[in-house]
This record gives C-alpha cells, structure tokens and sequence, in this order.
DNA sequence: GGATCTGGTCGATGTCGTCGGTCATACACA
DNA sequence: TGTGTATGACCGACGACATCGACCAGATCC
C-alpha cells in the first residue's frame, strides 16, 4: 500500500513539505512526474491529509501555554464542547475516556487572560489545568514500518 | 512587528503550505518577489518555524491514540524523560506542572501495544491513561490579533 | 532639502511543473 | 505458453513559476 519510497517522500515533506518535485525527485531517486503522481496519490488515499505550517505563538504574545482537564457539569457535555471550540486560545482538545471528558490545550498571553477564559468555562465544568514548562517531544511521526 | 498582510500570508500557509508564491500574492495583493521576500524574513525572525505536512496516523495503523499523564518514581524524572524520547509512539509530551510531571499523546496498533508501553514506564512512574474518543478541535492557531 | 532606509514593482532569465506519449514489468487468463 | 492489460515508471517539450537586478515611492532623520 505505502512502500519505501512513500515513506521517504513522506518523511522529506514532513521536514519541509514546500520542496519542489525535483528535490523530492532527487531524494527518492524517481523522475519528478512519477513524485508528483505518487503525492497526488498518497492525497487521494488520505494519508496525507494536508500541507501545513509551524507557528511560533510566543512571537504572538502568546507567552503560556495550558493543558486543560475539563470534566463538565451534568447535562453540560454538549455546551462545553461548543464553548471550547468557539474559544480560539484553545488550540487542540481531545475528548477521552475517564473522568476528564476533554483534554485540551490553551495558549493565553498571561496569567490573566488564563484565569479570564477558565472563569468562562468554570460556570458549565470543573477544570484542572497544568502550565507547560517545557515540551520535550514535538509533533513527530509514530514509526511508519 | 507582523502586519495584516503577514498574517494573511500565515494564514494562507497554514491551509496549504505549498501554495506557490503567485498564487500567495495573489491572495495578499503583493506581487510574487514581495512575497518570498516577507516569508524571508518571518522565517528569519523566528516566526515561521517549518513547513510541513499532516499524516493520517490510521493508515499506518494506528488505530488508538491515548492521552499519558505521567508521574515519575522518587528520582526517576530524568530516566522516564528519556523513555519517552526513545519510544516513538509518544509524537507529543509536554513536561508540566502540577502533580503529574509529563502529558504526552500516544499513538498505538492495539490495546495490546498499548499495554507493552505503558508497562515500561510503569517501572519508572506511575501513569494515567485516556483514550482519545473524537478530536473536536483539531491543530489550530490562536488569534494573531 | 537632500541622504538614506524600507518595502514595494517590473521585466528578463533560468528553473520547475505538467502533460502527452512511450516503455518495461508483472500478472491474469485463454 | 503466449497474449492482453494494468501499473508505474521515464523522457521531452511547453507553459508556468521563482528569482534577480534595476528602479521607484514614501517615511525618517540630520
């Protein structure tokens, strides 16, 4: 289904996705109409699902960054998940098994803008945040073999 | 610092970062070398981190993700760091406050995988897991404004 | 008022992507 | 075994694109 190659070309993009075709080309060793053919495929297939770009949201003021347990209050479920999504600080949420329903992350350029946005949430779920210190493992790839 | 057209320019990225450099002017109004030119330097200031790509994990398999928090054993925060930089599964860990030290993301083949893992750690720290059941918000950027 | 810096346009040039045509290989089946 | 077909690759030509140098407009500062 996805050989070496695609592998290859798939990790070359992930390190930079705007190489041209004639680099991948030369990475993988093909012609660049056979890379572009085998892209196009691989998006066909959905799995590569799209091309995207790395933000640093410190250079936005976004000085803290929280990882948000949200356990909702009875009956509260469905209008916390639209309160979360319509909060655009809120960049990633998971909804899990266990007693937290949601896990999610939030990027806020203070201690006050923090407290601001949880106090919203706090009428409808109990939070329990962390503060990101540190992120020791960045987005990666789970091992494709 | 980062005017509307930089963020027009980010923005246009983050929905497809091989967007070629006209089809960019086009969307901001500029022409093509003003383009390359402002990527430039937000690359240059430490804005635009990296291109890349997003893969669909499932198709290699992965059908469970799993939300880990971790508490490592009495001395042992520097050997499960480095557990979890060496077990590729985790694609994410954030080194927090609070009570558990790290909350990593976990992508596995099975719950069986997800047993063998979570057992190395399990002789470092104690853990709590979470499956990941739907992802309401997926990776999005906060407000640049 | 003139020097300079910044951030833009334009147009020429060379590089790159794309498309049509072709070919080799593997496989299915008569 | 031989033939038909599907797949996935290559090549070459053409049009699109990125890049570079030259130039220009506006703001800032002596």
């Amino acid at each position: 289904m996805t050989d070496d190659i695609d592998q290859i070309l798939i990790g070359a993009l992930m390190e930079d996705s705007r190489r041209s075709l004639k680099a991948l080309a030369q990475i993988s060793g093909l012609s660049s109409p056979s890379v572009a053919e085998r892209l196009r495929r691989l998006e066909e297939r959905g799995v590569l699902k799209g091309y995207t770009v790395e933000i640093d949201p410190k250079c936005f003021g976004y000085q803290l960054q929280a990882i948000v347990r949200v356990r909702p209050l009875p009956g509260q479920l469905q209008e916390v998940e639209r309160q979360i999504l319509s909060i655009p600080e809120f960049t990633e949420c998971d909804k899990v098994t266990g007693e937290d329903c949601f896990i999610a992350r939030l990027h806020v350029r203070s201690m006050e803008q923090l407290d601001t946005l949880l106090d919203r949430l706090n009428t409808l779920a109990e939070t329990n945040t962390a503060i990101v210190k540190k992120t020791p493992v960045k987005r990666r790839l789970p091992p494709m073999a």
